[in-house]
DNA sequence: TAGGAACCCATTGACGTCCATTATTTCCCA
DNA sequence: TGGGAAATAATGGACGTCAATGGGTTCCTA
């Protein structure tokens, strides 16, 4: 089972070109999976997955009330996710679009988060992290849903413009 | 499964001509399928798929009381509907009800959502774009259970009501 | 015959590809 | 065990290709 684990750090050149970390290219090379990137729709990070993802979000489209607000919300994803081309030295180029979301300048941080990952702007990851620790200190852990979503109570900070 | 997804802002030029982005176009020729346009029956926008989408609509409507008032919003689809010729360029051209339903000027922004795409105008997309972001954040994500079984009800096949 | 649409060709700018350089780690052998 | 060599990874730059766009010309039709 290979997974998407560890952070990684790599620098956005001005090209606006970044290296994905050699471990999870070779998960999806293994899986022979292209790479796709949507925009996270609760933070201020890109998602990265591969097509079993993007098929899932599809399939859960045309099985839902076109009509309904969660339908449009799903169809944003999609709207945001590029499948990546890597180049031969395992780079990708970052449109304006996610660099301007994810508010990301020099260097560009890799969350592995299991089946999936982010990618962060470092700072503000770390900042997340601390706060996500200090939380669980303070409030006890959160129940350990694994394969559910996660469902958070709206209280941080607000990524609206 | 070649998917239409992420978004293009492609210009509208004097003579009416409208790019469709070069990975849309690879989708259809791919699948040696015309381009099908038709006015979207929820939102000021234009829908864009192959024959087998509308070949559902269709069936769609069969299937139903053909003296409900669904049948006749249904058809409203089918009748603004047209098979769009593409030039040597992959450019096509919008009729002016097109233009006027969707109110575009000289902009317009194709915004990929799985089996089908969207096009707006660009300053109403991103509108809507951020209201879909913050209701996510308000109300939380649509149960997407990546991973785990989806939370569909069985007996509501198709998501309509 | 005039207007618009289809076709052809030119331009340009972005991006994908290729190659060079540097840095870091691993591994082998002295 | 330490040093050096080789491999892997990250970064930077150059260049060719293709998509997007614009303009001109021909053809059809109203």
């Amino acid at each position: 089972m290979d997974l998407f684990l560890s952070t990684f750090e790599n620098r956005i050149d001005k090209k606006g070109r970044l290296s994905v970390p050699a471990p999870f290219r070779a998960v999806l090379e293994r899986r022979r999976d292209p790479l796709y990137l949507f925009k996270s729709l609760t933070e201020p990070c890109l998602e990265g997955c591969g097509p079993e993802r993007i098929g899932q979000i599809v399939d859960a489209i045309d099985s839902m009330d076109s009509l309904s607000s969660e339908v449009a919300t799903l169809q944003t994803m999609l709207s945001s996710a590029q499948e990546m081309k890597v180049d031969g030295e395992g780079r990708i180029m970052l449109s304006a679009d996610f660099i301007d979301f994810a508010e990301l300048d020099d260097m560009a941080l890799f969350a592995g988060i299991g089946r999936s990952f982010q990618i962060w702007l470092p700072v503000r990851y770390r900042e997340r992290e601390t706060n996500a620790r200090s939380r669980a200190k303070s409030d006890g852990l959160p129940s350990l849903r694994l394969g559910g979503g996660s469902r958070r109570p709206p209280d941080d900070e607000d990524g609206r413009r």
